[in-house]
DNA sequence: AAGGTGGACAACCGCTGCGTG
DNA sequence: ACACGCAGCGGTTGTCCACCT
């Protein structure tokens, strides 16, 4: 594939702006409006893509755009908020007030994911160490997923294992953590999703699926809605959860890594609280929008992708997004 | 000083979802 | 219901530059 639709129809200009191209752009578009990105470039007489202009501005030229390095509050609530919503750029970024989704991406795959797959040294499997570490493994993106795959756990039988690391009826974003800690006295290598994780289910008696965003915060979040339930451990296995840690990918591929735990966060950051409870209500209403559509048709995802057994090179393992697929 | 390497950042590419006819 | 145009999004690539050997 090419160019997009408005760039084949004439020459553009590629790679790095000019400053008199965006001092074009920024006369234009502080003159008139951006208006519609396609007749951008032709009215500000630049020989580029709409798109490109487009993306010009809103990552470079915006006047509102912060400049600098992240600060550690920043910082902080940027990992915070890809616990909760992955990949999505745009959703953090709308938190973070003058940063662009571009500069987050880049900064989170520049130094961030960096910092959280540093790998703890020396690894150990001790369980009596586990405890005491903050580790999380391929395949378990998020801290509330951590599962540590000590030899007791890699041996035992596929379906097992499932059981383990599909516990809850609930996707894996947002761990059962009762059922965790029931797991856990059985095998302590399955850490709580409350150590690392603001959200964590209510401990309400009728049990409605109401999650709770940092208890302590005591925000209410409604994660899915209590009317269904598509998930029962007796489907959930063949049908939607992949055996990712079968044959394919044994105990050589684990590496333990390190991460910052959560509870390590300054919580008293308003902002970023209100910001979280915004961003998880945003997508509530997404998973309310789609659920019954996707749900009652069996196509529900749980990651987005999984490392292959080809893959040989795990010191540069992704941190994959355990988000649904469809969201 | 010159070449190699890796990090940071900017920009591009392709896909998706939404609005409209 | 469908096709199309478009904006927006996220992954990927390209480029620059500082640092190292």
């Amino acid at each position: 594939m090419g160019h997009h639709y408005c760039c084949k129809q004439r020459k553009v200009k590629r790679g790095l702006w000019s400053p008199e191209e965006d001092e074009k752009l920024v006369r234009h578009i502080t003159t008139y409006g951006h208006g519609c990105w396609r007749k951008v470039p032709e009215q500000a007489g630049l020989q580029r893509c709409g798109k490109s202009c487009r993306l010009r501005w809103l990552n470079y030229l915006r006047p509102d755009i912060k400049r600098g390095g992240f600060t550690p509050e920043e910082e902080k609530l940027i990992i915070r908020l890809h616990g909760v919503v992955g990949n999505r750029w745009t959703h953090i970024a709308k938190c973070l007030p003058g940063r662009t989704d571009n500069e987050i991406k880049n900064y989170w795959n520049s130094w961030i994911k960096k910092k959280l797959e540093k790998p703890s040294s020396p690894p150990t499997t001790s369980p009596s160490n586990l405890d005491h570490q903050h580790n999380y493994q391929m395949g378990c993106s998020y801290p509330n997923q951590q599962v540590f795959m000590n030899q007791n756990f890699i041996t035992k039988p596929t379906a097992a294992r499932d059981q383990i690391l599909y516990p809850s009826p609930y996707p894996l974003f947002m761990f059962d953590a009762v059922s965790l800690d029931e797991t856990t006295n059985n095998n302590t290598n399955v850490r709580s999703a409350d150590q690392h994780f603001p959200l964590a289910r209510s401990n309400n008696s009728n049990n409605n699926g109401t999650w709770i965003l940092d208890q302590q915060q005591q925000h209410q979040v409604q994660a899915f809605p209590s009317s269904t339930a598509p998930f029962t451990n007796n489907n959930m296995d063949a049908q939607f959860l992949p055996s990712f840690l079968g044959s394919s990918i044994g105990n050589n591929n684990m590496v333990p890594v390190e991460v910052e735990s959560c509870s390590n966060i300054d919580d008293e950051e308003e902002i970023s609280m209100e910001c979280l409870q915004s961003t998880t209500q945003e997508l509530n209403a997404l998973v309310h929008s789609r659920q019954a559509q996707q749900c009652s048709s069996n196509n529900f995802h749980f990651w987005d992708s999984v490392e292959g057994p080809s893959s040989s090179n795990l010191r540069s393992a992704n941190i994959l997004s355990s988000f649904p697929s469809y969201l």
